[in-house]
DNA sequence: AATTTGAAATTGGTTCTACCAATCTTAAAT
DNA sequence: ATTTAAGATTGGTAGAACCAATTTCAAATT
């Protein structure tokens, strides 16, 4: 039995697992808190890493690799590994995979976006800091400046919904707002060259932080759930005669 | 080199191939679909695997690895690679470490519940089928029988949480649900042990039950919004003291 | 002196081989 | 018919070697 022992951090894993996998997972997320790793800095090399782990590089990287799909990490070669920016979602390719093994259509999609950004916008019309209206009226104004480039525009209106979410002062909501637009911004991204024109979409944008601005709850959940109801039908004129669901549907979400 | 093409998402994936793991990922997930493996079903061993899809087992491993951090796979040693079902023993998280990582705090989590399930309990007021309800119903059943063994209740509890997810006829909304239950679930294992009594808690669920039941989602919605309020007070009285931060809870999950 | 170039070191990505450990299968022994 | 034990199957781990992208840094060029 391989019996490693406690690391050079000090960290002893609390029961007794064979996988080495969740093994590498707690100690590097240890060595990421313990060492106030940012967003930005860089992870100690495989190699150096492994033989502080007391593991073998293999074992390391599918450790590693864990993290990366959980977009904890982003790996650069010939450069290092690096602590992911920005907020924390499931790598959006794999994402995808799950989406298509659960069966998820866009109109799944878009309602799960309503009953999450709905609120999300109520609760940032509650909460918002200075910094995170200036952030929303930010992009806003990018998406007016951009309004006659779609793939731009579309990046800055998924930010603003980032923004927004960041807004409401709830991480685990704004990760989760996070990882369905994650899901469909590919997608979005084909479609929205066929888009006609943004005029209705920038209005509503802004009717939302003004909103927000005011400090009216009730009115930026209107606002944003208008907002996401005219979006999908939108998306659904824009998508004509696409199929519109990703995937094989299958797998029910029952429980045994 | 495997030239993949677009995927049924309409996504195409870059032609040339970036990290093999990436690609055993797609090929792994097309496998899936092509051959309508449902959960539960094994995956070809490794060593064929790999060699089928032309690259070294480490690298089919490492994609491998990752689609069991998302949930999509489950591996046993010895046995095999299965498709991974809906959980039964309520393991393996993946949000559990992004939690962990970004401190996410149980208010957070309470809040992003309550946004997520008064939306699907009036959702399944509108939607849910004969068997979803008869599921329901199940678990209510089942907590009236367990209401004297906590850590037994605690698992219906969350069932129940889950049936009313599937019964919105949402898969997103209900993977959503789970994922967040998911990071509680751990925690509110140890703390249950404390809990006084279950009856004020079980009338709260027969009563989002009857409601769904009688097709009243305002009556479900307000109910389930009421019982996650007090399950958030009842909590943080469990939680006494303690940090409510999910931090350095190192959580150990096996499988039988 | 500033810039460019290019070789070498660094670092993640991949492969090969061998072996360990848990599980399953099968057939012999009781 | 049941139990038991040996073998085969399958995932898990290890070490070394090499490939590929990136960075570093000193020499060459301007």
């Amino acid at each position: 039995m391989t019996n490693r022992q406690a690391s050079r951090f000090g960290l002893v894993r609390p029961s007794i697992s064979r996988r080495t996998t969740d093994d590498v997972v707690f100690q590097v997320s240890e060595l990421i808190k313990l060492n106030q790793l940012k967003p930005g800095d860089r992870l100690p090399p495989e190699r150096e890493l492994a033989k502080e782990m007391g593991v073998s590089r293999q074992a390391l990287r599918r450790g590693l690799q864990s993290l990366v799909s959980m977009g904890v990490l982003k790996s650069r070669q010939g450069s290092g590994t690096f602590i992911a920016g920005g907020p924390p979602s499931l790598d959006s390719e794999p994402l995808q995979l799950l989406a298509a093994l659960h069966g998820f259509t866009f109109d799944h999609l878009f309602e799960a976006r309503s009953v999450l950004e709905v609120s999300t916008a109520g609760l940032a019309a509650e909460r918002a800091t200075g910094a995170q209206l200036a952030a929303i009226a930010e992009e806003v104004a990018e998406m007016y400046a951009t309004v006659d480039d779609p793939q731009q525009y579309l990046i800055h209106d998924i930010r603003f919904h980032r923004a927004v979410a960041a807004a409401s002062g709830n991480p685990t909501l704004s990760t989760l707002v996070e990882m369905v637009s994650g899901v469909m911004y590919e997608r979005r991204r084909q479609t929205i060259e066929r888009a006609q024109d943004f005029t209705e979409s920038l209005e509503l944008h802004r009717r939302i932080y003004r909103a927000i601005r005011d400090r009216q709850p009730k009115e930026a959940r209107a606002a944003m759930a208008d907002h996401i109801a005219r979006a999908q039908k939108a998306f659904a004129l824009e998508e004509a005669e696409q199929e519109t669901v990703i995937g094989t549907a299958r797998t029910d979400h029952e429980n045994p």
